[in-house]
Formats: C-alpha cells, sequence, structure tokens
DNA sequence: CGCCGCACGGAAATCGATTGCACGGCACGC
DNA sequence: GCGTGCCGTGCAATCGATTTCCGTGCGGCG
C-alpha cells in the first residue's frame, strides 16, 4: 500500500540528479571533509538548498549503526523534582546534536520494562536512568549486555556510571540542622526503602540521631510507600498522633515534607512554631510554600546535564573508567525551621 | 571505522539461519497473518524468542517511511500546566505503539526551528503542539507541507486539528464569579497578547466587565510578558500600587496567580479579605496553596491524551475533516475568593 | 489422466544514506 | 616518453527489515 506522502521528500539522489553528481559525492559534499573540488562542493551544497534537502536520519542510522538518540527512564514527569533534572540532560544531547526520548515509568517494573524494550528496539545509543525503583537485576542485565548508561540520582551495584549527590550526609546534615535548634524529638518520614535514596537518606538521618543523641524512639521512624505529598500527609497524621509527638520532622524528599506541612496545618498546630519541617530536593515550589521549606538543595538542573555528558563521552567511545560523580548539595535553611519551643513536644 | 558492539544484535538472517527458512519468511511469520504453514510459524517464534530478536526499528521505520514516534514540542516542562498533559500524550502513544519526542522550546523561535528540523529530519510521524508562541507562520507552512499535527492548548488560523478549552468563555465565567461576589474594581493580569490563549482569557474577561459593569479603567488592566511567576509578582505589585487598587485579582494562569498571591501577602494583605485571587488552568498545587486557589480547571491530561487519539487517528489515514475538539472546564471555587469587603477598593 | 489453482516459501528489489574500492586523467620525475 | 602517484569521482556493497513476484509441489476436479 503506497502511504500519502506529506511532503514530497527530497532524496539524495534527487540532490545528485541536481547537481549532476553521484549521490556519493553528495554524501561527501555535505558530511566529511573528504578530498572534493571546490566548485563541485559549492555545486552540491547549493542544490541541496535549492531542494530543500534533509537527509533522512533513519536511513543514517541504519548504516551507521547508531540513532543519536538518548532515552531517558523517569518515574513521573508531574514530581517538580524532575524537570529541571530532565533540562539539564536535554539542553545537553540537543547540543551534541542528540534526541531525548522520555518515558515515564511510574515506577512500575512493568513499564519500565516495555520501556526499555521499546527504547532498545529503538535503538536508542544510550540511557539516562532517574526511576528510582527499577530493579539491580535490570541494572546487571544492562551492565551484562555492556549497553550504556548512567544512573541518576540513584545508584545500584552493577553500575559503572552514577551522578548522584552524598544523601546520607545531607540527611545527616539537615537532622544536625534541628538538633542544633534543640529538638530532641525528631521525626523522619523515610521514603520507600526500596530506592537507594529513600535508604540512604534514612540511614543519614539515623546516624544523625545517634550522633546528636536524639530520642531514638522507633516509632518517630515511618516509611512512606511513594515520595508522593499523599504519602507525607498520611505519615505526619501518623507521627503527630503519637503520645509524644516530634518537635519536627524530616521529610525523605521536598513532596513529602509538603504533604507534612499540610497534616500539620490540618491539626491546627503551625509550622514551625509547634513544629518545624525539613525536606529533601529543594523543587522550585519548596521557596514558595507558606512557610518557605528548609530542605537539601540538590542542584537538579546540573545532574541531568552531567549524567548527559557522561552518557555521550561514554558513547564517544573513550573508554572510561568507572565514574560516579557526587555533586554537592547543601542544607538551604528557610523559614519552616526554628527553634524547638519547650512547650512542644507533650501531647 | 567499526564502533564496538555493545550487543550482539541478532538480525532477521540469524532467525532465519536458526530456523532454516528464509527471511522473509521469518518476518512473514512475526508481522502480518500471511498464509503459512503452522509448523513453519512456530519454528520461526521459537528461533526468534531462543535468539531474543528483536527487529530493527530503524530498518523496519527505513522500509515503511514511518517511525511510529511523535514529536512534541512545549514551551517549559517545568512549568506545572505541561506534565500532565504530556502524561495524557505519552500514555495514548505509548498505547498505541508510539514513541513521544520531548522538546523544551522555551518559547523561543531559534529553539523551535531547531527543534522542528530535527524532529523532521528524524522523520517523526506527526507533531503535538503546546508552545503557545510559535508563529502563524511556522504553523501555515507545516499545513502548507502536508504535515500532520495537531495543535494543543491553542489555536492557529491554518490549522486543521485542535484541541483547546473556550477561553474566552471560562475567563467570562471567572470574572463573573467575582462579579457576584460583589467586587467592581477587578484587575486583570493578562498573559502574552502574542498567545492566543493570553488573547482569548482577556477578552472574555472585557467581556465579562463590560457584560457586569464592572470599573473598566484601563489601569487594571496590565499585561505580563511570560506566563510566569516572577511576572505575575511584578505585574501585580503594579496593581496594588494604584490609588484606588483592586479588591480583586484575575491572572491569566496559574503562575500568574500564585505571584500575585505572594505580592499580595508581601503588600501586607491578606487573601482573600482584602483581595481575591482567581487564576487559570487549575495546576495540581493549585489546591494545595494557602490559600487554596480558586481556579479554572481546565482537564490537562485529557487535553493530552485527545490530541494524541486525533494525531494518531490522522496518521491512519482516515481523512479527518477539520476537527477543533473543545473540552469543558469548568470554575473551581475555592478558599482565595471572598465577597468584597466595603471598606477594600480605597488606598 | 491431465490441467488448474492454491498454499508455501524462496529470490530479489527496495527504503536512503555511507564508504571502500577502482578507475580515469593529469602532473611530475627519471 | 613512459611509469608512478594522487586527485576527484563514480560504482556497488551495505545496514536490516518488508514486500512483490515467482517457482514448486500438491490436491482436486473435470
Amino acid at each position: 500500500m503506497r502511504r500519502a506522502a506529506h511532503q514530497p521528500r527530497r532524496t539524495i539522489a534527487d540532490v545528485a540528479r541536481a547537481a549532476r553528481v553521484h549521490p556519493s559525492t553528495v554524501s561527501r559534499a555535505l558530511n566529511d571533509g573528504a578530498v572534493l573540488r571546490d566548485e563541485t562542493r559549492k555545486r552540491v551544497v547549493r542544490a541541496a538548498r535549492r531542494l530543500d534537502y534533509r537527509p533522512s536520519a533513519v536511513a543514517r542510522s541504519l548504516r551507521l549503526q547508531r540513532t543519536l538518540t538518548l532515552g531517558m527512564l523517569v518515574p513521573d514527569i508531574a514530581n517538580p523534582f524532575f524537570p529541571p533534572i530532565i533540562r539539564g540532560a536535554e539542553d545537553v544531547a540537543l547540543s551534541c546534536g542528540y534526541a531525548l526520548v522520555l518515558c515515564n515509568t511510574e515506577d512500575v517494573p512493568e513499564r519500565e520494562a516495555t520501556y526499555l524494550r521499546v527504547l532498545r528496539q529503538r535503538q536508542v545509543d544510550g540511557l539516562l536512568i532517574a526511576s528510582s525503583r527499577m530493579s539491580d537485576a535490570v541494572i546487571t542485565r544492562l551492565r551484562r549486555e555492556r549497553f550504556p548508561f548512567v544512573l541518576v540520582n540513584r545508584s545500584a551495584r552493577g553500575a559503572e556510571l552514577t551522578v548522584t549527590v552524598d544523601n546520607r550526609r545531607s540527611a545527616a546534615e539537615a537532622v544536625g540542622h534541628l538538633a542544633a535548634l534543640g529538638h530532641r524529638r525528631v521525626g523522619h518520614i523515610a521514603g520507600p526503602q526500596s530506592t537507594t535514596t529513600g535508604l540512604e537518606r534514612a540511614e543519614g538521618a539515623r546516624l544523625a540521631i545517634g550522633r546528636h543523641g536524639l530520642a531514638a524512639d522507633a516509632a518517630l521512624w515511618i516509611e512512606a510507600t511513594a515520595f508522593s505529598e499523599e504519602e507525607g500527609y498520611r505519615c505526619a497524621r501518623v507521627l503527630l498522633a503519637l503520645g509524644r509527638r516530634p518537635t519536627a520532622i524530616f521529610g525523605a524528599n521536598d513532596l513529602i515534607a509538603v504533604g507534612a506541612l499540610r497534616a500539620i496545618r490540618d491539626a491546627r498546630l503551625r509550622v514551625p512554631e509547634d513544629v518545624s519541617v525539613v525536606g529533601f530536593n529543594d523543587i522550585r515550589q519548596a521557596e514558595l510554600l507558606e512557610p518557605p521549606l528548609t530542605t537539601v538543595h540538590v542542584p537538579q538542573y546540573e545532574m541531568g546535564a552531567a549524567a548527559a555528558r557522561l552518557l555521550i563521552a561514554r558513547l564517544g567511545g573513550d573508554p572510561i573508567p568507572e565514574s560516579h560523580l557526587v555533586l554537592p548539595a547543601t542544607l538551604a535553611v528557610r523559614a519552616s525551621t526554628a527553634r524547638a519551643s519547650s512547650a512542644a513536644g507533650v501531647a
């Protein structure tokens, strides 16, 4: 069946005909710096422009065995943490001549698998993986098949190339900040412990709790099933309902912290007077919340950009050694944290 | 130069060899329902599975002259209005076997042009355009070349396929809501009048102002240079600095409204007691603001999904007639609007 | 018993670009 | 004056799949 041609696409043969040369000459004139009479090249270039010739990326991909396309797996584009990361990756990709195919995995294994299949079938040259839950098995398989990929904001046993922040350290710093403000009972709404970020931040928090001699009450630790506002809200309500409620809450990410903020407000308590709140990631909205959220600033854009750069370098062929980039993250202290009032902390 | 093969990709020839048939037979067995002995098909399928054969989408695209890929142009993925639209489009695309290439144009003409070139070079089958500023000239050109595309949340003279909401009507409804609450001086922070959404919403607002006999003071109308929070903040400050300031502000979108919210707070005024605020779009965060924002609810996910469906139908070959889908948008009344206090309105 | 048609599957063209190889011509050196 | 080498370009193979066109063999029907 003949498909309706929306546009009478020009092929290299058309240009060749117009310039009265062989197709191969057209290719050479337009691509490499092969030896070519200047006049010939000029003629070809003119013909190409006149015909509005755009070489077919598909045909070229087939021949060159590379598509100049990167795949990017993200759990959820609607989570404000990711757009800046994506933008960073996109900008770098574009400037290097790569296109980016974005995929929302929703952290659902089947969707991940589907997308992985689709992307590899489409022969993307490499993968940026920000999907936090993707199992180590999948990662290991990619590794085994020597498929180029970079992990963003997560790590995994099998990964050679990662771009992250020091979650442990920053989480400890966040809790340390609360301790310095005099808080003794600090609640932690941990992220899913199936994710490296959730895990590491919880470890950091625990570490700091020990180091500063804070209350080690197990009831102060609760694991969210997702990095979402809803979960933050739910978990915060549990913490607030405790006989001796925490005077501060450290959420594993900003969305969780925002949920906590709402829960606190709904409990007719004030932030930060009654309960201080700290988040993680510093999404754009964090600063604009009421009150502005104290949180760990993560250089999101730079993270995406760095990951893309790393991946593209890897694709360049230079055998990159293991490379685990750890970007600096620093605590941004805002108005959602304050000195612990002695009145708080009792039921 | 031979590139390092990350994976020993299986080709149709490998499968053919393994199944002891001709490559064409493999293709038939795996694709169409051509007449094939059941036993042969079984043998091929088994061989394919055993070899983990995945047909090259690149080769197939070349032959079929279609890539099963859609391009999507969005001004800014970090604007929370767009992610749900993208998700809608992505879900539909995926379920129809299409991939989606996402591009942030930043509403910058050069970037749009660049992406347009890249996308067409890559032979995407069609385009979803949510980039609000793209000039009519570009649109017309696409139309002339019969390149399939659908406009999302915007219109243009040359466009056959669009998915929008009735901006005029909804804007009028928003202002009508304020009038019903007794507001006489309603300020409008209009979006860029170079965009159809900005234009239509301003028209709707003006219409309602006339219809309800509200103050037609030109000073109450101000045009933002972008649909951003910063611009909303800046413009709101101008409005609040007026001798007789408005008792209500209608922002052309939620980000502008959020900026206004901040400006009002910074001016030591209260929302909604001193100034009511209405937005447009109902981004997810609108409901969670303090106070929750009254705004026009736009079915974002459905908008993206509908656009993708429309585009894919168009690609299906059925000659779709002009089709301008207008999705229903309704005012979501929340706590950022209240009756006008008689005290307000004077300097 | 012979012919027709159909089911099956192989051969080869095709999609559009890249690239190693070869060839014609010209310049230069011996 | 002829061989050598290089420059510029054409030729043809190639990438991996799809699809049209045939050839073969078998069965049914007249």
